[in-house]
DNA sequence: TGTACATCAGTGAACGCGCGTTCACTGATGTAC
DNA sequence: TGTACATCAGTGAACGCGCGTTCACTGATGTAC
């Protein structure tokens, strides 16, 4: 709740992407309406038309604010990451989910709320920013693998792909009945690690 | 659509839990209004309450349903697998997806409408069938594993459910941009396969 | 510094809509004699 | 076989609600002179 300074509001557009991205958080991509993100903004519905062509237009800029950093975070583990593609690559995933965990509003803007990724040029290019970087790091890990050996690289994307998102899905949010006595972080590290095992890419001693 | 035969409907509370699962197949959980089930059944909205207590409890019907099917399928793949325990554990980690993709309005109201499992004794007892049968699997295999290499059993099950229910979201489902050209079956075979491999579960050779 | 005025960012009332739920009702069915 | 009657399974109108969206409006702000 921003406090207001009279009759203006000062920073509308981004008190109310907060407050969406609150109730998405609270109540899922669906229990989100435009009138309660107004009214938590301290606003009236129609003061929403101001700023965004309607509900459908707040939510795409929720999810695009969100991939703008998520692609920053990926960005930023890439790079800090070791010399190592492994160690390159397990930093990426680890951004992956501390993102989802730093913003879970965000993140279910983005892979929930049904908004599509074309929806916009703009959404569509900071996506692909996004995606770039996860796949990039995923080539060249698999790359240590011979080629006679080496699953396919979308394949091998997939897999990673689904056991993140199963992980912050089942364990990462406050889903019934879903708990777990271990942290999303030690599962999904535990478990790619078995996974990469699989394929040869760790030692099998460790 | 059923036929009505007059006044009377026949089998109205049938219909209705077909209503809603197709419509939760189509729409999301969220998606599905009891009016709209009402209609696809032929019938008037207040005609839903001589048979169900209000909307929850018509979706809480289905996904018991849901449950005693799964259940079914899984004990028939449990008794059906080869006397080995890691033929057991794939029959039964293939009825899984093949549940998800036989019954997708079943498995929506299970796992994502948010109704808890908790909500009556009897859907609780029904739940609790199914994931007995996962969680047998799982513990005759990992027993496999020499103890000091052993993952706990909670966590191995929690990869497993992960990577199920991530290709399930993901792959196996309408959803927009995530196209694969792998069948959402491949991807989860090759997949734990892999992971199995990692806990030298199965032979690296192959 | 003061005033006139354009522009901007809100209000509040109104709309039509579909929702879940209730209620008194009525048509259809089954049963007793 | 026919009739009276209880029970069952629907109808249809009504309710209050919150929704997204529109519209004419008005208060606040900034700028030109």
């Amino acid at each position: 709740m921003v406090k207001k300074r009279g009759y203006h509001h000062g920073n509308l557009r981004m008190a109310l992407v907060e407050a969406a991205l609150s109730l998405i958080e609270e109540k899922g991509p669906t229990g989100f309406t435009l009138s309660e993100a107004a009214k938590r903004a301290g606003v009236t519905p129609a003061a929403v038309y101001r700023h965004f062509e309607g509900r459908e237009d707040l939510i795409a800029e929720a999810a695009r604010q969100g991939y703008e950093i998520f692609a920053d975070l990926l960005e930023y583990a890439w790079e800090k990451g070791d010399v190592s593609d492994l160690a390159r690559f397990e930093s990426v995933g680890r951004a992956y989910l501390a993102f989802a965990r730093r913003y879970p509003g965000h993140y279910v803007a983005m892979f929930e709320s049904g908004i599509h990724v074309n929806r916009s040029p703009l959404l569509a290019e900071v996506s692909a920013r996004a995606m770039g970087i996860m796949e990039k790091a995923a080539d060249r890990l698999i790359a240590h693998i011979p080629p006679e050996k080496r699953p396919p690289a979308r394949m091998f994307s997939a897999h990673i792909r689904a056991m993140s998102h199963g992980v912050v899905e089942l364990f990462a949010r406050n889903a019934p009945g879903t708990a777990s006595p271990f942290s999303p972080e030690d599962l999904l590290e535990s478990g790619i690690g078995v996974y990469l095992r699989g394929l040869g890419l760790i030692d099998p001693d460790h």
